[in-house]
DNA sequence: TTGAAAGCGGTACCAG
DNA sequence: CTGGTACCGCTTTCAA
């Protein structure tokens, strides 16, 4: 094969005499071309080195066999293995997948969907920012198959795939509760976010459920972006509050803490209960160990195949969240 | 904006008057269409929420401003954080990103090649699972502009930005000899990748500028995949071999070491030293403290910048490695 | 079973 | 400054 050089179906038709109509065909193993045909259709290609083009094929057929997955960080643990398993679930069904950062910022979403629709994805799956509602509609309005992971609307009625926040923050505040603690510090991301306000009325509901009051200064709502819960935490340090334990909003953000503490409060806190969300611990093995909730289906998979129906148009349902159910780990 | 309806240049064209070809150029603002005119058009465009297809555009120019990223696995933070940086580097110049994972499977790693290949894209940055030279000499004649990142080979010319791993192996292991050590377990990745080669180089550099011996049967040789050095460092304890302190292959690595020692010999090695490599401490806050080596510039910007070079035939130099600086951070 | 021809939606090139 | 037209490489449709 000749360095640089593309090999087209026209250069295999004027090798082999057949049309270049033949030649797609034979070559997508339709079986109105002789076995024959076919056969020696595809040694030529093979011959010549021929790769489709995948653009060309795309604009006539108007399939691009792409999915955009929008996230807000690919550094970040749970995004990336999330990420990982949706790339190997795809390239298994002969999907490749672009990547879109949000960095968490609404306007960033907002291109990375622009950029989506502009390549013409088949599908795309998104973590959205939801600080407002606008990239959401805008996404419904285009047309385009998705699903939504770890986070949905509340009053927006769009496919969605997330843990069973509510019961996830009620396992970890309840497990604190059932240690004996009283005084919980809760360090969680903006309520905007579903698993934000889902975690901490899970939080609330294990509190209540074991009569004990909840003191609403002991509620931190921080940004989910690395550093803020470090800041968090060193405030209710400021502010001397007691607290024995604390409920994180995520493992990286519980490192964060237990990291902050024992730089500036060594002996303090050495002591202190923490509990916190996504197990990662699971996924690499870190010589520190805490409870933390996970999911106990792969939502990665679950993810693939909701958004591999609706792109095959066989998904009838009308669009739903679905809650997959949550456990704690620890050991 | 109709449902699901694309808006095409036609469309616009039909509402303006003008061709589909004026519309075409006066949305990329060519300064030979009157300033009035594609100010009308524009607004035309925006009014009809027209979004350019990039594949029909792809298929006449030959540029599909997209970059294929083939990495180990994404959900390994050294390349999430890699690909995260690539990715907010290209989006700021226009470009997109499609990850493909290789699992360090040379199979896979052809497959994604290929497929990049069928994609069109305009650049590749791999990082080579090693294992044969197969692919490397496949995607040289490919003829697309690529740059090797993390790894290069040492008998094929081609552009590669990596670590001084000769110089880092040796602070690594220098600096557990500094402390003292004289017994230094060395478990690292496979020797056909040229980091497991130079690290361990730079490894035994140091011992030899000490004047101390080296033991052969305190070289552990692994895979990369997670799990690989936990099963080493349970053979060494195995074997009771005398070791005081442990140069790890990675920052991930020296974790799993540190946890498997924790759970099956907790007291004999709890005052063990470790030195690696990553530094993933500056990624993500955790609780845990060694020191690691790292790479004083940020590779994923040269990598980008070279690419560009190459995509836009600046770069008329020949291909060659380009080693980046390494210190020790431990703080 | 195969061929001919018409696009898909843009961009490049040349003419006016 | 704007229009006409060919064409990128493949798929689709219809005819033979």
């Amino acid at each position: 094969m000749e360095r640089g050089k593309r090999i087209t179906l026209k250069d295999i038709a004027a090798k082999t005499g057949y049309t270049i109509n033949t030649i797609s065909r034979a070559l997508k193993d339709k079986t109105d071309i002789s076995f024959e045909t076919r056969k020696n259709i595809r040694e030529a290609a093979k011959e010549l080195g021929y790769v489709g083009d995948s653009a060309a094929s795309s604009l006539r057929s108007g399939k691009t066999r792409t999915v955009a997955v929008i996230i807000g960080d690919i550094s970040n643990l749970f995004f990336g293995s999330l990420v990982r398993d949706i790339e190997l679930a795809m390239q298994e069904k002969g999907y490749t997948i672009i990547i879109y950062s949000t960095g968490e910022h609404t306007e960033w979403e907002r291109k990375a969907i622009l950029s989506a629709y502009s390549r013409r994805v088949d599908g795309i799956i998104l973590c959205p920012v939801q600080e407002t509602r606008d990239n959401i509609l805008f996404l419904q309005n285009l047309g385009i198959p998705f699903v939504l992971v770890g986070r949905y609307f509340k009053d927006i009625q769009s496919d969605a795939i997330v843990w069973d926040d509510v019961k996830a923050g009620e396992l970890a505040a309840g497990y604190l509760i059932g240690l004996g603690h009283v005084n919980i510090l809760y360090i969680g991301g903006p309520l905007y976010i579903s698993s934000g306000t889902d975690r901490l009325q899970g939080y609330r509901n294990a509190h209540k459920k074991n009569g004990i009051p909840v003191n609403e200064n002991m509620i931190r709502i921080t940004n989910i972006t690395a550093g803020a819960s470090s800041e968090a935490i060193l405030q209710v340090l400021r502010e001397s509050l007691p607290f024995t334990a604390i409920v994180a909003f995520s493992d990286l953000m519980a490192y964060e803490i237990l990291y902050t503490l024992e730089k500036h409060a060594k002996n303090r806190y050495s002591h202190i209960s923490i509990a916190s969300f996504d197990d990662i611990r699971e996924k690499i093995m870190l010589p520190v160990n805490f409870p933390s909730i996970r999911c106990i289906e792969n939502e990665s998979l679950v993810c693939v195949d909701i958004l591999m129906q609706k792109m095959h148009n066989n998904w009838k349902n009308k669009p739903a969240v679905r809650f997959l159910d949550v456990e704690m780990r620890y050991s």
